[in-house]
DNA sequence: CCAGGACAGTTTGGTGAACT
DNA sequence: AGTTCACCAAACTGTCCTGG
């Protein structure tokens, strides 16, 4: 006679292995602790045997238990992907997607990474161009969704991260010491610019512009030469030296 | 003959309460 | 904190009927 096993029992008992207890266990799954109970109770009558030995309070893996638990990890698992595989749409098309210099190298990777595993059929065209460029062919449609970089959370948008700006320096250089300050600060359309002029105004430091691209590479190439020093946001400069 | 809908009986699994 | 029990709702299953 075949059996099949149920897929609700085995995450009830995996609940109960990683919790070490039914209450904390019928937490999780949103069931009372008698429903993780009875489940548990039906599980070691489908196998005729104890899956858990009951010292006081706490519930420890019986020798069955240890056989059933690594198989119950695969089967909760392939059921899962399964489900997923099944009743995700599968989206086609194509995504405009607009993202502004300074991030694009070290943050957008990743996301784009995730993005490409769980939408394969889509495909997604990056343009790259300063936030307020994005902002303007976002209002003309021209784009279907930006990432930018501002000094306060705008709206109609989501902040996804939020970090503050720091000086880098090319790692042995003191160019920070050097007056006028030689800064790249990047495009003039930059978000950073502004409040990065008023910093050093009200700081008294007397400065002088070194890149002005709207390209990062310049940019990095200054700083890492030790031409100038500029202001990063702290997850886009990891190879820099924070001043 | 088969697919599909309606219906009734049965089974399953959840909850709350009482008890250990 | 866990188990057991009574109760209840939802889901399942089998049967019958109808139409293509």
């Amino acid at each position: 006679m075949t059996r099949d096993i149920d897929i609700a029992l085995l995450r009830a008992f995996l609940a109960v292995v990683e919790t070490g207890g039914v209450t904390t266990a019928a937490r999780i799954l949103n069931r009372t602790q008698a429903a993780v109970s009875l489940q548990i109770k039906r599980l070691e009558e489908l196998f005729g045997t104890e899956l858990f030995v009951r010292e006081k309070k706490r519930f420890i893996l019986s020798p069955a238990g240890e056989r059933l638990f690594g198989n119950a990890q695969r089967l909760v698992a392939l059921n899962d992907e399964t489900w997923n595989a099944m009743t995700t749409p599968q989206f086609e098309g194509e995504v405009l997607l607009g993202v502004p210099p300074d991030i694009v190298t070290n943050l957008v990777p990743p996301v784009l990474q995730r993005f490409n595993q769980a939408w394969p059929r889509i495909n997604v065209s990056l343009i790259c161009k300063a936030s307020t460029l994005l902002l303007e062919e976002l209002a003309e449609r021209k784009l279907d969704l930006i990432l930018t970089t501002e000094i306060d959370s705008g709206s109609g948008g989501e902040t996804l991260l939020r970090d503050r700006l720091v000086w880098v320096g090319g790692p042995g250089c003191d160019t920070h010491l050097q007056r006028p300050l030689p800064v790249s600060l990047g495009s003039k359309l930059c978000r950073f610019r502004p409040e990065v002029v008023k910093a050093l105004q009200k700081a008294r430091i007397d400065w002088r512009p070194v890149s002005q691209d709207c390209n990062m590479e310049p940019l990095y190439a200054t700083v890492r030469a030790g031409l100038a020093v500029a202001p990063l946001m702290r997850p886009c400069c990891p190879a820099f030296r924070e001043i």
